[in-house]
RNA sequence: GCGGUUGUGGCGGAAUUGGUAGACGCGCUAGAUUCAGGUUCUAGUGGGCAUACGCCUGUGAGGGUUCGAGUCCCUCCAACCGCACCA
């Protein structure tokens, strides 16, 4: 009796096996080629949700396959296990940050091997347990030496109620999203790594990742770093302040220099205020540079915000062509850009335009386009494009995009400034005035300064007894009584240890690396066992990684590089970033947004009948309820149906819309391939010697096609192909041992297409079809060519390049034969009939067109 | 504003190099099975015209190259994503 699949006993079943078997441990083998797919590791939140599982389950068909292939496969699995969310469920909750995190990662962990995916489980990792984060803070010691890790002061987003820094998206309308107090711009020391010493190999780099990566990310990878080149030109003040005689500047239109009206500085340019001392502005002068370094950041990147400024009083000369220009303080100019100092010309920036009609500030015309007026009063925006140079002294004439190497010419000659790069990359900030990450290995001590932890007193760990009630006084490393109080390493004289904790982006900065070795007990990771796996071959994971994690782990790798860890220049070699899962978003008008469950198959709402209001089909997200969970669907209809279902709909790199309908219908599928396959075990036919029917040729289009598709990430067309294979299983009828034996060919072949997709009923049916090993362990299907070879094809046959016939032609005819068989076709004479055949074109096995008139 | 991606049936999508547009699936229609619903099976399904063999038309819009264009080139439109006072 053929049976439904039971895919709550049959997955468990496997799930064990394969554990029991220790499949998918990955040994280092060095006659054996090396795969390396790695998934973004997730935040164990304690819940899988859907865009988790469309990751993994491209990831596993990837491990999968290739183990299959041959390959030795590296496919691990952990926790980015440190931030924010364990912290505030400590003080919400008072739960100890650690108590949730382990509870969450056990039971997510439970959930994605409910999912069968094929990790190496031996290979996990927290990036919160010491034993990881222990070589993070070896790691920073050894930056610290090399110059790598430096304290400076920066201006950083505090909320003073909570004392403590918050990052740009904890902002809300410039108030502090826990207590909503206004937030300050605040100067404080913290600790950076100097990323920006490896700006031009992190630029450079991009290169070799072409074909691999997606051109979206390199390209914002690319425009991150921002790399202009330009020219610093040096102002002469129209007299000292202090040691200062000079304003720098950065442009990139060095062309435009003769233009200068005026010149801006950003409020927190060094001199800004000290400039104003003296020349009766200094009252207007402070309190505009007070507003502004007070305006949060959100506000000051807004829209409409306003172009304003304030006239310092003083002066600087223009070098080249000695005219005075006055310094004015403005809003719009940026401090960690160039030098925080700009020079204006209104007639050929848009900014400095606007700013110029606003205090009445002369403008100057200097590049002429076609209709450029020569009175500058006459311009009705700032003009931008390409021109010739005008009223430029020694360039006037020059063509302005040479202009720009010639004048830097020129500068260099009279001492005036130089060429220069500037890129738009900073320094990473990673001091966090949190708990709920590695400590700063570090030791402030008033005699000996700042002192490493020695390597043998890592790690330093957190302490445990913190009053999570009280979360007024900031940082709860530095409001624990004891915890920073130790002995100064070098002298022995009582210290403080650094309450700052690292940046969470740090530890996914290396994890990759980590894995090659995970219990490695000598070193951040062992050289031999990260030069045998890495790069990564295959990295898959969200684009909203596309700058930040991507860029750090770039660095780290060049840093470990050059600390000799391990002989790598880039990461990850291949990079899919793959699409969300979406769901149409539903309205109530009196409820508001409503989850699936509580709207009636009618779209009405559950709880007073009103319809609903139909949203955007968007990405799944808490707030608009727009939401499933993976493990109801699981239940309900197994993990192969849910993982099946999340590849067959859409390419990997698109979004995919969530559908039960769509669920549904994989379900079926399963449950055909399962009916097939068992009632021919049922049927038990005599098999005889293999023969040539159509269903093994088909079985072999469908190998040739699916390995194709599965190496290009084509799953949703391999997953169309392997169900034309049970399709055709299910309608033909072998009537002979021969034609038997066919049919079990291609029925074990089809078995083995759909086991990365569907791998549970996929190992169930192997062992039926009375296989004693472990499908997993099987390798991949090779086609035979010469079973796809046909005796005949089927020509296209146009006329003036429309389709008019479909004629037979034997597989082995040459041109002239086939121009006769076509020539022949009774509708084809019936069309070209009294007229004059022009031309015969040829496509071989595929088309042919006459042309005639 | 700058940069990028995408526009194909009612819907998700296919068409690897310029060569039968719409594979595969969802939905829908009709029929079979079933007491009924579901399941399963069979057939059909871009639009228009035609009783029919067929014919015309069709890949966001418009132009072009070519024997032949969803695919290449030019102009435009729309949607989405990223960055954005970067001097």
């Amino acid at each position: 009796m053929v049976m439904d699949f039971n895919h709550k006993e049959i997955e468990a079943k496997w799930q064990q096996r394969w554990k029991d078997a220790g499949v998918f441990k990955a040994k280092a083998e060095a006659d054996k080629k090396k795969y390396y797919v790695l998934e973004m590791f997730p935040y164990p939140s304690g819940k899988l949700h859907m865009g988790h599982v469309r990751n993994y389950s491209i990831g596993d068909v990837v491990a999968r396959t290739r183990r299959a292939m041959g390959y030795n496969v590296l496919y691990p699995m952990g926790w980015d296990a440190f931030g924010l969310p364990a912290e505030n469920a400590a003080i919400k909750a008072n739960v100890h940050p650690a108590d949730w995190t382990y509870k969450n990662i056990k039971q997510m962990r439970e959930q994605l091997q409910a999912l069968g995916y094929s990790y190496d489980w031996d290979r996990e990792l927290a990036t919160c347990h010491p034993g990881y984060f222990r070589w993070e803070q070896k790691l920073f010691t050894q930056m610290a030496d090399r110059g790598l890790a430096y304290r400076k002061s920066s201006f950083v987003n505090w909320c003073a109620d909570c004392a403590t820094v918050l990052a740009n998206e904890q902002v809300e309308d410039g108030r502090c999203w826990r207590c909503s107090s206004e937030v300050e711009q605040k100067e404080l020391v913290q600790w950076f790594f100097k990323i920006t010493d490896y700006t031009e190999e992190l630029l450079a780099d991009i290169e070799k990742l072409h074909g691999g990566w997606p051109e979206k990310v390199l390209t914002m990878q690319r425009n991150w770093i921002g790399r202009s080149e330009g020219a610093l030109v040096r102002f002469p003040l129209d007299r000292p302040e202090g040691d200062t005689t000079h304003i720098e500047i950065f442009t990139t239109r060095p062309d435009t220099l003769w233009g200068v009206t005026f010149m801006s500085l950003a409020a927190e340019h060094p001199l800004a205020l000290q400039l104003a001392a003296g020349t009766g502005r200094e009252e207007e002068v402070a309190a505009f540079v007070k507003k502004v370094r007070n305006e949060d950041k959100i506000n000051r990147t807004s829209d409409d915000y306003e172009k304003e400024g304030v006239f310092t009083g003083r002066y600087v000369t223009n070098p080249v062509t000695g005219k005075k220009a006055p310094v004015y303080i403005a809003n719009f100019v940026l401090m960690d850009y160039g030098t925080g100092a700009v020079m204006a010309v209104p007639a050929h920036d848009q900014r400095d335009f606007y700013f110029a009609q606003k205090y009445g500030i002369p403008m100057e015309v200097v590049i002429k386009g076609e209709s450029t007026p020569d009175d500058a009063s006459l311009l009705t925006e700032a003009y931008v494009d390409a021109g010739t140079m005008v009223n430029s002294g020694p360039f006037t004439g020059v063509p302005n995009e040479e202009g720009k190497s010639r004048v830097i010419g020129y500068l260099k000659e009279m001492g005036y400034g130089d060429s220069t790069i500037n890129y738009r990359l900073r320094d990473w900030g990673i001091s966090r005035q949190r708990y709920w990450g590695a400590p700063i290995p570090m030791i402030h001590c008033e005699k000996c300064g700042i002192v490493k932890v020695p390597e043998e007193q890592l790690p330093v760990t957190l302490p445990d007894d913190i009053n999570w009630a009280d979360h007024t006084s900031g940082s709860p490393l530095a409001a624990h009584p004891t915890w920073k109080h130790v002995a100064c390493p070098v002298c022995g004289e009582p210290a403080l240890r650094d309450t700052d904790t690292m940046d969470t982006f740090m530890e996914s900065s290396w994890y990759f690396l980590r894995y090659t070795s995970p219990r490695h007990e000598t070193g951040i990771f062992d050289k031999e066992a990260a030069n045998y796996w890495m790069g990564v071959d295959q990295y898959i994971g969200g684009v909203e990684h596309a700058v930040m994690h991507l860029l750090y782990a770039r660095f780290f790798t060049k840093v470990l590089r050059d600390l000799g860890h391990v002989d790598l220049d880039e990461p990850f070699n291949r990079l899919l970033t793959q699409g969300m899962v979406t769901m149409e978003a539903q309205k109530c008008p009196t409820h508001g947004w409503l989850f699936p469950e509580e709207v009636t198959k009618d779209h009405a709402c559950t709880q007073c009948g009103a319809p609903v209001e139909r949203g955007r089909v968007e990405k799944m997200s808490k707030s608009k309820k727009n939401v499933v969970d993976p493990m109801k669907y699981i239940d309900t209809f197994g993990a192969d149906t849910v993982r099946f279902f999340m590849l067959s709909d859409s390419p990997p790199e698109r979004d995919l819309e969530w559908s039960d309908a769509g669920v549904e219908g994989t379900s079926k599928f399963i449950n055909k391939v399962w009916r097939i396959a068992t009632a021919f075990l049922e049927a038990a036919p005599e098999c005889g010697e293999l023969g040539t029917s159509e269903i093994r040729k088909v079985a072999h289009r469908a190998v040739k096609k699916v390995t194709e598709d599965i190496e290009r990430f084509h799953f949703n067309t391999a997953i169309a192909e392997i169900r034309v294979l049970f399709n055709e299983l299910g309608t033909v009828k072998p009537a002979s041992p021969s034609e038997w034996a066919d049919y079990r060919e291609a029925l074990a072949m089809g078995i083995r297409l759909i086991a990365p997709f569907a791998s549970h009923m996929a190992e169930e049916l192997w062992e039926r079809l009375g296989h004693s090993e472990l499908l997993t362990n099987f390798s991949w299907p090779i086609h035979d060519e010469e079973l796809l070879k046909e005796a005949e094809f089927l020509l296209v046959v146009q006329v003036n390049g429309k389709v008019r016939d479909r004629i037979n032609v034997p597989a082995d005819a040459a041109e002239d034969q086939v121009k006769e068989l076509v020539l022949a076709s009774p509708k084809i004479q019936e069309l070209i009939a009294g007229k004059t055949l022009r031309k015969f074109i040829y496509i071989p096995k595929r088309l042919a067109n006459v042309v005639a008139n």
